[in-house]
DNA sequence: GTACTTGCAAATATTTTGCAGTTAC
DNA sequence: GTAACTGCAAAATATTTGCAAGTAC
C-alpha cells in the first residue's frame, strides 16, 4: 500500500494512508463524504477538506478513478438518439459520435441482478484546442489529469 | 415542437418552449446557466429555477437526456483496471463489471480532433432491491426516471 | 376552475480556496 | 531544512425547496 504511493511520489502520511486504504478496500465506490464519515473515529481531526484533496491527488496520481466525472456542472443533451460522447477532461466540451457500431454481451448474472434502461459510452481525454494549450503551456497534461472509469 | 412536449403530456408554456428549442438547436450539450444566459434577453423574468425544473422536467419524460449522471456527488473507485459499471438510477449504487469484451472502432476523423486517454462504459437502470421497492411502491418506475446518454 | 408552473427568497449540498501550523522525507 | 500536507474558516458553485402569484388547459 505504502509501496503504491511512492511509486508514484504520492508523499506518504497516516490520512492519506488510511483513505488509500478504505477506498480500495471497499468496493461500493464511496464518496469523499462516505469515506470521511468512516475514518471519523480513528482520526478525529481529520477534515473533509483532507479527503477531498487526498481523492484528487490519488485520482491524479492515477491511484484511483472517478466513476462520475465531468462534475462541476450538470449537462444536457437535446438528442435522445442513441450515441457515444467525446468529452475534453480539460474544458469540459462534448463532442457527439454518431453511428458507431459497437457490441457488447454482458454476462447472465446480469439479468438477475439489474434491470437496464439505458448506456452510456464516453471517451475522455483532450480537444484539439487544449492539445494545443498543454503542449504550448507548462508540463501539464503530461499525466493524465483525471483518469475516469 | 410543441407536439412533441404534449405527446409526452408535458405541459407547453413559453419558457418551457424556448428551453427545449435551445436545447434541441444548442449542439454542444449546454448546462442549465448556459440555457439561461441565452435565454436572459428574451425573457427577463426567467430564472435559473426554471431551466433546472423544466431540464428536469424534459429528460424524465424522456425528452432530452443529462450527458453527466449520477450528479449528486463525486465517487471513486479505487479500481483503476479497465471495467465497467451498472449504475442504479434511483439509489445510485454501483456494481462492478469485470472482463466484458468489447470492441469499438472510431471513425478516421477521431484521430485527428480528440486524443482519447481512456473511456468509461456504463448501465444504468434499476438494482435488484430499487426494482422490488418501485414494484412494491407507487406509480414510479414505470417511466424511466431519468434518461442518460 | 383546477392543477401545474413560474419567480422570488432562502436553504442545502458539494467542492474549492487561503492561510497558519505541522509533518514527511 | 524545505516543500508538501493538514486542519480550520470561509467562500464559491450548483442545485433544491417552500410558497404566493400567475397561467395552461
Amino acid at each position: 500500500m505504502v509501496k503504491l504511493l511512492k511509486e508514484r511520489d504520492v508523499q506518504v502520511t497516516p490520512q492519506r494512508l488510511a483513505i488509500f486504504e478504505r477506498l480500495v478496500i471497499r468496493k461500493d465506490h464511496p464518496s469523499a463524504e462516505m469515506i470521511y464519515s468512516e475514518l471519523t473515529h480513528e482520526f478525529p481531526s481529520l477534515t473533509l477538506v483532507t479527503v477531498y484533496n487526498t481523492l484528487q491527488k490519488l485520482s491524479s496520481s492515477g491511484l484511483c478513478c472517478k466513476v462520475n466525472p465531468l462534475h462541476s456542472s450538470a449537462r444536457y443533451d437535446g438528442n435522445t438518439t442513441a450515441h457515444m460522447h467525446l468529452i475534453c477532461s480539460t474544458c469540459e466540451k462534448v463532442l457527439d459520435l454518431h453511428d458507431v457500431p459497437f457490441s457488447i454481451e454482458l454476462p447472465d448474472w446480469v439479468a438477475g441482478e439489474f434491470q437496464v434502461a439505458n448506456h452510456m459510452v464516453a471517451f475522455f481525454g483532450l480537444c484539439r484546442q487544449c492539445q494545443i494549450s498543454a503542449a504550448a503551456g507548462s508540463t501539464e497534461g503530461i499525466n493524465p489529469a483525471s483518469r475516469t472509469a
